[in-house]
DNA sequence: TTACACTATGTCAGATGTGACATACACTTA
DNA sequence: TAAGTGTATGTCACATCTGACATAGTGTAA
C-alpha cells in the first residue's frame, strides 16, 4: 500500500482507533499527519464561523472550490503549505498556527 | 520581480531592516517566509548540535547534501512540508515545532 | 417530487518541489 | 603550496502539488 492511499485511510478512519499502528505508520509520519490534520480543521472552523462558503473561500484566497474542499478534508494531496497560507490569509497569526499543531 | 527572487532577496538581506516593506511583501507573505526561515534555522541548530555533516542528515532522511543545504539557507525552493519532515525526522516534536513557527 | 445551494470527489494540464549531480567556495592541516 | 573536508549554488529530469473543470452527493425548502 503506498503512502498516498495509507494517508486517506488514516483520514477517514481516524476516529477508529489505533489506526496508525495497524497502518504501521511510523511516529513522524503519525505527527506529520496530524498537523495537517490539525490545520483542517482549523480551516474550516475559520471558514464556518465567519459564515463564508467554500466556493467564497476560494475565492479570497484565489484558489477553487474543489480545492478547499481538499484542504478541509486532509486530502494527502494538499501540502502544508498551502493549508499555512490559506489560514495566513484568513488571518489567523504565527502564533495561533503554532499552537493548532503542537 | 518574481516571488522566488524576491523571497531570495528577503532571505539574503533580512538582518539590513525593513526589508518587508520595501519590497512590499503582504503581511501573509512576511510571516510565511518568517516561518520557513525559523525552521530552517531549527533545521540548522538540529544538526549542528548533534555533530552531524550535512552530507549525514541528507542519508538520513533520504535527501541531498544539497537540498540540505538549500534547507538550512532557506532557499525559496524547499517547502515547509520538507522542513517538517526533516525536523520530525531528526526527533523534533510537534511541540517544539508549534514553537518554533510562533 | 423538483429545484436550488453547498460540499465531495475524480481528472488533468501546467506549475512547483525534489533528489542528484557537477562544481564553486571556505577553511583547515600538512 | 596542495590536499582534504564540509558547505553553497546552479541545473535538470522526474515527482508532486495546483487550480480548474465536471459531476456526484447531500441537505433543505417549496
Amino acid at each position: 500500500m503506498d503512502k498516498r492511499k495509507r494517508a486517506k485511510l488514516v483520514k477517514k478512519g481516524w476516529k477508529v482507533g489505533t489506526v496508525a499502528e495497524f497502518l504501521d505508520l511510523s511516529a513522524e509520519e503519525s505527527a506529520y499527519i496530524e498537523m495537517k490534520l490539525a490545520l483542517s480543521g482549523k480551516l474550516k472552523e475559520r471558514r464556518v464561523r465567519k459564515k463564508i462558503t467554500q466556493a467564497q473561500l476560494a475565492k479570497a484566497i484565489e484558489s477553487s472550490q474543489s480545492r478547499v474542499a481538499k484542504m478541509e478534508a486532509g486530502d494527502p494531496t494538499v501540502s502544508i503549505d498551502l493549508l499555512i497560507k490559506s489560514l495566513l490569509a484568513l488571518g489567523v497569526s504565527k502564533k495561533e498556527l503554532g499552537q493548532t499543531i503542537s
